[in-house]
This record gives C-alpha cells, sequence and structure tokens, in this order.
DNA sequence: GCCAACGTTGGC
DNA sequence: GCCAACGTTGGC
C-alpha cells in the first residue's frame, strides 16, 4: 500500500491512537478492489512513494476490512467524488493497524535490482497503484531484504 | 465504440 | 521541473 510520506507516513501511522488509521482516499477501481479482498488480520508493506527514497518502510496490518469511504461524500475533501453516496458507496476504505518499521527500508531501487522480483506489481510497467497484491514469494524475498539491513 | 485530450502519478 | 505511463472523460 503506497502513500506519499509529506501526506501520510508510517511514522504518523505509529503515532495514531491504536497505532491504527482508515486507508483513505483510494480513486481508481483496481486498487479499490484489490481492497476488497482484504481480510482481517492481512498483512501489508507500507510503501513510500513521491518522496526522496521511495521503498517499502515497514509493515501493516488490516484490522477492518473494506466499508464505504466516507471522505468521497465530502465536497471539502480533496477526494469528493459526487458519484458516491452514503446510499450507494462508490468508494471503500480498510483501517490499518502499524505493526513494524524496518531500520532501514527496501529501496525502489534494492527491489529493482532483484531478478527474482522482477515481477513484481510494484516495478512492472507503469505501474501507479496505491494498492497492488503482493506474492508470498515476493513477500519473503522483501523480508530477507530488510533483514539484511540490520546487520 | 473509438480516440484525442486531459489530469494524475511517481520516478528521476 | 520533466516526462512517460496510465485512467478517465466526452465528442463524435
Amino acid at each position: 500500500m503506497k502513500s506519499e510520506p509529506d501526506a501520510f507516513s508510517i511514522a504518523g501511522l505509529k503515532s495514531r491512537p491504536k497505532k491504527t488509521e482508515h486507508w483513505d482516499g483510494v480513486r481508481n477501481y483496481q486498487a479499490r478492489n484489490f481492497m476488497r479482498a482484504m481480510k482481517n488480520g492481512d498483512l501489508a508493506f507500507f510503501y513510500h512513494s513521491g518522496c526522496k527514497v521511495p521503498g517499502i518502510y515497514g509493515i501493516i496490518e488490516i484490522v477492518r476490512p473494506a466499508y464505504p469511504d466516507p471522505t468521497a461524500w465530502n465536497p471539502e475533501n480533496h477526494h469528493y467524488d459526487p458519484r458516491s453516496t452514503p446510499e450507494r458507496p462508490l468508494w471503500d476504505m480498510v483501517d490499518v493497524r502499524f505493526k513494524r518499521e524496518f531500520r532501514r527500508p527496501v529501496t525502489l531501487t534494492a527491489i529493482k535490482m532483484q531478478a527474482i522480483l522482477k515481477n513484481m506489481h510494484l516495478v512492472q510497467r507503469g505501474s501507479r497503484l496505491s494498492v497492488m497484491p503482493v506474492t508470498a514469494k515476493e513477500w519473503n524475498t522483501i523480508m530477507k531484504l530488510a533483514e539484511e539491513k540490520f546487520q
């Protein structure tokens, strides 16, 4: 799951009450559908984009599965979408809880250097999705890279 | 249904 | 700041 750290970072999530926050503002159908596939207890990587060192900064846990995103109904909100109403919600969000922050991020550069990760959704084509799937193999490879950083 | 125009994302 | 890649919109 991607976020620009200036808007919302893993440190920001960690500092929230119960280290939990809504992951709102997703306005892309494919990303929304990936969120709808999430279950309670699922883990996700927290990716920082649009910053000096883009990469995976830690792990979060899904603590509430997809439900309507009320920010879409608020004309004051940057992600307002009049097509979505409380009666017929169009966009969803999930609740995520801070799990762990890597001491050093697994950078996009490091990910691109791993041949085994070349099929990762994140590094394919012009993938701009803010929510995307990770396979078990990819997850384990990223975790190994994260552990190496502790040495 | 096609496709040009436009806005957005995000790495560099 | 640039620009490639992408999704969406709307005219036809």
